[in-house]
RNA sequence: GCCGAAGUGGCGGAAUAGGCAGACGCGCACGACUCAAAAUCGUGUACCCUCGGGUAUGUGGGUUCGAUUCCCACCUUCGGCACCA
């Protein structure tokens, strides 16, 4: 029998029983889709796989377009990693401590635990739906007390190792949240929840040491393939600056101020120092002055908004104390200023306005001496502007006198070494990590204060501390976390004496159950261990994550830390240092007017509207058609209509050749075993649009072509759009006489001649301009390809206006003729 | 100011070990089907033009037989950091 083109067919009438139908597609296949192939099988010989996407915050209003986006993007990638035969973990979970959910509670008096569990479920009915191959029967939860059980014991660890602490410290606050904020959570000086401007407090908090790991932070990067951003994010937050300390005498005091610089060379151009406000010195000797006290008052009120906002106009008052510069031994100035940051370095600085644009700024304000000691190479007005470059030769500076700067640096650092009044050291912007939050929804750190025995922490028989019930959840203005109000939980006894103690009522930050959920997928129920560690030796590292920009610093870096930490508790296996082998970015959806996306804006996309409108394959499929995978892209639903006309022609071309008989033509072959291995090299690097672009042109050839293909290569398509579109595929195949589940079956095999073509068309140009095109034999030589080339009357009009000077062949590609 | 990424048709975007720019999709135009419309299918679609060509990948230079791709300078946009001594 003769086989009819499905492009003829399609005039009739009979077209209307292909339309594609997505619903009866789900219905059918959502089973076979979800029994495929999706558990991650320990110890299971097939190479791993762990495909890992940052966990979401199951929020009230469901998984939003950005949720949809990223894990459709990874799903494609996990299930076409389980069709090249690996073992692939990808998990999922619920990140689900918070304060929106806190909130809520507070509004309608509902219990968090409620509600969490509400809102995780919708969150998971819609991942189902969206075709996500997750083996939810590895969720973690991060308000679990099995789960959360680890995370305090993580604290513990922390705790006992020295590097959590508590210290009264002043923190940014937030008056709307009643909350402390991280420096990291301050965005712009405003509070990174709520927006509100943030002020200034002092509050005893647990602190982890995390600048303890400054440096292996960023060696640890190497051992990594993260996208060139990511670690320059990292670098840059961390901070790393080399320089020295100095110490200054004071005058008539028996204290010496110490500072560090970067730029020890300039010691000589110091003309006075600056303290920050809080500095101690301050507090011990300068608040009897009455404009000293004002000063320190007015800016110790200001919240970082402010005082960022007077960045360049700076203030600042004298302090009465006077330092010895110890390179020139003049008496120097001591003066206050907000501009010298109290949490960086030793809060205090040597001026050398000479070569500091800010020591400049503020000598020019109050009268300073300015005194350049480096000559720069071409001329400099000092009175315009400091001359902060490397650049020059040393003058006025005594023994480091005539030296290019490069050389004054580790010079002047000798020099103070062996006086003994500095040394080289190192500084970080990297503070210490604010642990504590003054909330009720969060893990509770598990630590009691004993007053004979100080702060124990809970044995570990004991854990978890459980969060309890309670009737009110708005945080007290007094700044303390709800739990203080229970004095039945907050009385204890002191694990060490048995006597009388306070549990600690504060909850820990957002982060800390993020730091290492990836651990526990490893294996999520062990109830001794927060993972075996065969397991994690099997299972670790993550191969690839990803997640968003909007983490590259903080979750990133935090969980490195965690990681590394237990690396050195020998808790996770000795030939893993770093958690994460690759990082990937995803991109961004805006709305239809491409703008961001916001209740405000009235542009919000809800990915389920589009799954009921249009079908789960053809939203999946668009979504990644789009744009790149990092990209920032407008929603535009005509194009979504366009990616679903595509599903429906091959769903045409799937019934109409279900039964053919007939084989392929060598042609449509090749066109599809181009296509696949075009589809098997796109999807690893995350490159879906243009696999999508390939399997649309494809169908487009095949139609060209005539139509007709044996089951045999449709099967061969049909696997390879599985990743993206897995009910249609599921279906296709079915309908093609494929057995099981295509989601279980072996990516197809290419025949590497049919994707190589004998002929190919090349390039003809004569200086450099395009003047023909000529089909040749792949392998042909030059002489024959150049004698066809000057034939052609197009390139031979152009070759006889001189001489032919010089033949550029370029196998295969192009011929170019050089005439004068 | 510093770090990072990117500028290509009416639109989303392809193509970089240098080799026919604009794949694929949207939109648009015309055609087929229809009493008509929708849907579907087909054809065309960077710009200019004296129909031989000419001009085009943010701007200006450079290297090269040949540059979206490499080098230099600049402009713009987006993201991150920012009084860090």
């Amino acid at each position: 029998m003769k086989s009819v083109s499905f492009k003829a067919r399609a005039r009739y009438p009979i077209k209307l029983l292909f339309k594609y139908n997505w619903k009866k597609v789900k219905n059918i296949h959502i089973k076979e889709d979800a029994m495929a192939h999706r558990h991650a099988i320990d110890f299971d010989k097939r190479e791993k796989k762990y495909v890992l996407a940052e966990f979401p915050y199951p929020s009230g209003s469901g998984l939003h377009i950005g949720h949809a986006f990223t894990f459709t993007g990874a799903d494609v990638y996990a299930r076409f990693q389980r069709m090249l035969g690996k073992n692939v973990l990808f998990p999922i979970g619920w990140d689900a401590f918070g304060l929106p959910t806190e909130n809520y509670a507070i509004k309608t008096g509902r219990k968090p635990q409620d509600v969490t569990s509400e809102n995780t479920a919708t969150f998971q009915a819609q991942m189902e739906r969206l075709g996500l191959s997750f083996d939810y029967e590895r969720i973690v939860n991060t308000t679990d007390p099995s789960y959360y059980k680890w995370t305090q014991w993580i604290f513990i660890k922390l705790f006992e190792k020295g590097l959590a602490y508590k210290q009264e410290m002043p923190i940014n606050w937030c008056p709307s949240c009643k909350v402390g904020l991280a420096n990291e959570e301050v965005i712009n000086g405003n509070c990174e929840r709520c927006g509100s401007p943030t002020t200034r407090r002092r509050i005893s908090q647990w602190v982890v040491r995390i600048t303890e790991y400054a440096d292996r932070l960023i060696d640890g990067l190497e051992q990594t393939d993260f996208i060139e951003k990511v670690k320059a994010a990292q670098i840059n937050w961390i901070g790393r600056s080399e320089g020295a300390r100095v110490k200054f005498k004071l005058v008539g005091l028996d204290e010496e101020l110490e500072i560090f610089t970067t730029r020890p060379d300039t010691l000589w151009g110091c003309t006075f120092m600056v303290l920050a406000p809080e500095h101690h010195l301050v507090q011990e000797y300068c608040l009897q002055n009455p404009g000293v006290k004002e000063y320190v008052e007015t800016s110790h009120a200001k919240s970082d908004m402010e005082r960022m906002e007077v960045a360049y106009e700076k203030t600042g008052v004298y302090s009465g104390l006077s330092a010895i510069n110890p390179a020139t031994g003049e008496v120097i100035p001591v003066w206050i200023s907000d501009f010298v940051l109290l949490t960086y370095g030793t809060g205090a600085i040597m001026s050398v306005p000479g070569h500091d644009q800010r020591d400049w700024d503020f000598a020019t304000r109050f009268g300073l001496e300015i005194r350049p000691i480096i000559q720069p190479f071409s001329g400099w007005d000092f009175d315009k502007a400091a001359y902060p470059d490397q650049e020059g030769i040393m003058i006025n500076s005594g023994p480091i006198n005539g030296m290019p700067v490069k050389e004054a640096i580790p010079a002047a650092i000798a020099w103070l070494r062996e006086k003994g009044i500095g040394e080289a050291t190192v500084s970080y912007h990297l503070r210490d990590w604010i642990f504590s939050r003054q909330h009720y929804w969060g893990e509770p750190i598990p630590m009691i204060l004993c007053e004979t025995c100080g702060w124990q922490p809970v044995p570990e028989a004991d854990l978890p501390v459980r969060l309890p019930d309670v009737e009110q959840y708005e945080p007290t203005d007094t700044g303390e976390s709800p739990l203080a109000n229970i004095t039945e939980w907050v009385n204890t006894s002191c694990p060490k004496c048995g006597g009388p103690a306070r549990r600690e009522t504060d909850t820990m930050p957002n982060w800390a159950g993020s730091d290492w959920y990836f651990l526990r997928y490893t294996d999520p129920f062990n109830p001794n261990a927060l993972a075996n560690k065969e397991k994690l030796a099997y299972w670790m590292p993550v191969d690839v994550y990803i997640g968003g920009d909007e983490h590259n610093t903080l979750h990133l870096l935090y969980s490195r830390f965690i990681y590394q930490f237990l690396f050195d508790l020998g808790i996770v296996p000795s030939h893993i240092p770093e958690p994460y082998y690759r990082r990937i970015s995803h991109g961004v959806i805006l709305g239809p007017d491409n703008q961001r996306m916001s209740k405000s804006h009235g542009n919000v996309i809800v990915p389920e509207d589009f799954i009921h409108e249009y079908g789960t394959d053809a939203t999946r499929c668009y979504m990644m058609f789009m744009g790149a995978f990092d990209a920032t892209m407008a929603w535009n639903e005509r194009a979504l209509r366009g990616v679903k006309r595509f599903l429906e022609r091959f769903e045409k071309l799937v019934d109409t050749q279900a039964g053919t008989k007939q084989s392929t033509s060598q042609p449509i072959k090749a066109l599809i075993h181009k296509a696949v291995a075009k589809v098997g090299s796109d999807y690893p690097n995350f490159k879906f649009n243009t696999a999508v672009a390939k399997l649309m042109e494809t169908l487009n050839g095949i139609s060209d072509q005539g139509g007709s293909v044996h089951p045999v290569e449709l099967r061969m398509l049909v696997q390879a759009i599985a990743p993206l579109a897995p009910f249609f595929a599921e279906e296709a195949w079915q309908k093609l006489g494929g057995e099981g589940s295509v989601h279980a079956s072996d990516w197809p095999e290419v025949d590497p001649h049919l994707i190589k073509d004998d002929t190919v068309e090349i390039s003809i140009q004569v200086n450099g301009k395009l003047r023909g095109t000529l089909m040749i034999d792949r392998d042909a030589e030059q002489a024959s390809v150049e004698e066809k080339a000057r034939a052609i009357e197009s390139v031979s009009k152009y070759l006889q206006n001189g001489t032919v000077r010089k033949v550029i062949y370029i196998p295969a590609k192009t011929i170019s003729f050089v005439v004068k």
